[in-house]
RNA sequence: GGAGACGUGUCCGAGCGGUUGAAGGAGCACGAUUGGAAAUCGUGUAUACGUUAAUAGCGUAUCGAGGGUUCGAAUCCCUCCGUCUCCGCCA
């Protein structure tokens, strides 16, 4: 793992917090479908502390020595004996570094590979199905219409099969109408949450590193989903990556909380673990366009701003007048670095079902452990941020259910939303274009 | 791509082999002064880990990251990462 990060200790769960109360630690990882961690994890500390604590002695040993040798060659006089004793040190503590480093090393990537403890709000369960359903919005369209790949098709407006020979499966052409659509919808997004919502734009980096898709928990454990460059780069799964990492290796003042930043970015997935899964529309495809929100809050106010994130997400949604529920996920589908997850789906008629739209996670302080970033709580208090990031919708996936909601069987077109239409340039509706 | 410069604490900025965790500022905190404030003066102000009942003491590490030379490195050498300047090229 390279980046600006000092091996500071293991940070990406607190060790004392394990050493204090290992039972709690491994009640929290079998919620995780995971067996007890915490007998193996403080083996580990247990025998990095104990070659810690030997190793500083003999630095303290040797820096007392040096000092003397330097005060005797001060006065003139021979120091041979010393810094032969010194080097004798040497070979010892060698040893002793060697041995501390592999434990320490040792030590974070098996931390590393933890997910985060989820909140006691979270319901158990093994999978999807035993989410819990919280709240609806809109009266779902009853009528069977096309799904939108055969909306878009027939109005010449969307093409997978130009796209696959040049960029293969996974990948769409829009065009006309249908691509301004899409831009629509990402501005409007974009303007809602800036100017309504408090978020400030930003326009980041596409490609990071493997620091910073560390810091937000992609890597070491995901690295097949993404999308990696000939220079070791990697391609954003979501603008929750440069988002997040704005605050990374840094101590805010508490008067700047929170932050709150929004993004309208392209995301690229290698939907790894998905084969035959949507292989037909734009439902999952390698790269899609996604309005992403991240707030950075003190730790007690997460809670209520996870509440407040999601339902900005919600708004969208109701501005566009689309059916949705939000549910929570259950501790068997909450994501790696999340302590609580609520997904937004939204209503698609061709399919007759909610499909996710959106996914509002409140990380608590697992990503700001990893990317080391803190706020200053007192004079000799400094702590760390938790960090929040949600989907402000998924553009692709708000431009499908877009074109089923506002399908028109009559002449097999698209109306606009009203939201959308100062963006759309005149259009009220998308016809088939001769 | 060619040539060069630089990465030090919350921030700016000294130091260029031996009590340097690191001068001096700024900021911040507390105190004095004030009717109150500004200004001024005084004091204090890094992080992590280990040890510990302890955010008390003590120890260790940390001057971009990693490695090397040395009894001893912020200071010397090597590699990498990043930043900046000039020239060239380019949307």
């Amino acid at each position: 793992m390279r980046g600006p990060q000092k091996n500071q200790g293991i940070k990406m769960h607190d060790i004392k917090t394990i050493r204090d109360n290992p039972d709690a630690f491994d009640a929290a990882m079998k919620r995780r479908k995971l067996g007890a961690q915490s007998s193996d994890i403080l083996k580990l500390d247990e025998e990095r502390r104990g070659a810690q604590t030997a190793l500083q002695e003999l630095q303290a040993q040797r820096n007392a020595e040096s000092q003397k040798i330097g005060e005797i060659k001060k006065s003139g006089g021979d120091a041979s004996e010393v810094m032969a004793q010194v080097t004798a040190l040497k070979n010892e503590m060698a040893i002793l570094e060697e041995r501390e480093r592999t434990l320490a090393d040792s030590l974070s990537q098996h931390l590393a590979a933890l997910p985060n403890v989820l909140s006691a709000a979270v319901p158990d369960g093994a999978d999807e199905n035993d989410n819990v359903e919280l709240r609806r919005w809109g009266d779902p369209r009853a009528d069977k219409v096309p799904e939108h790949f055969e909306i878009g098709e027939a109005l010449g407006l969307m093409d997978a099969e130009t796209a696959a020979k040049m960029s293969g499966s996974r990948f769409t052409i829009l065009s006309g109408a249908l691509a301004r659509l899409e831009r629509a919808l990402g501005m409007f997004f974009l303007d809602v949450h800036t100017g309504e919502h408090g978020y400030t734009e930003v326009s980041p980096p596409l490609l990071v590193k493997d620091h910073a898709m560390f810091g937000t928990g992609q890597l070491p454990k995901f690295a097949e989903d993404q999308f990696r460059t000939t220079r070791d780069d990697w391609l954003l799964p979501t603008a929750e990556v440069p988002l997040t990492n704005m605050v990374a290796e840094s101590i805010i003042e508490p008067a700047t909380l929170p932050r709150r930043y929004t993004a309208f970015t392209p995301c690229f997935r290698q939907e790894a673990g998905a084969a035959g899964r949507d292989t037909r529309g734009m439902i999952r495809q390698h790269q899609f366009y996604k309005v992403e929100m991240v707030s950075v809050m003190l730790p007690e106010e997460s809670e209520a701003e996870h509440e407040r994130m999601t339902r900005c997400a919600e708004t969208v949604l109701e501005k566009l007048g689309l059916a949705h529920r939000t549910i929570v996920l259950c501790s068997g589908d909450t994501g790696f670095g999340a302590i609580r997850t609520y997904d937004i789906e939204v209503w698609l008629p061709g399919q007759q079902r909610y499909r996710e739209i959106s996914s509002c996670s409140n990380c608590g302080d697992f990503q700001a452990r990893r990317m080391n970033a803190r706020y200053r709580a007192g004079e000799k208090d400094i702590r760390f941020v938790h960090t929040l990031n949600g989907s402000g919708v998924a553009v692709g996936r708000a431009l499908i259910a877009v074109m089923e909601n506002y399908y028109d069987p009559s002449d097999g077109g698209i109306f606009v939303p009203d939201a959308l239409k100062p963006y759309m340039g005149g259009v009220q509706k998308i016809l088939k274009t001769a």
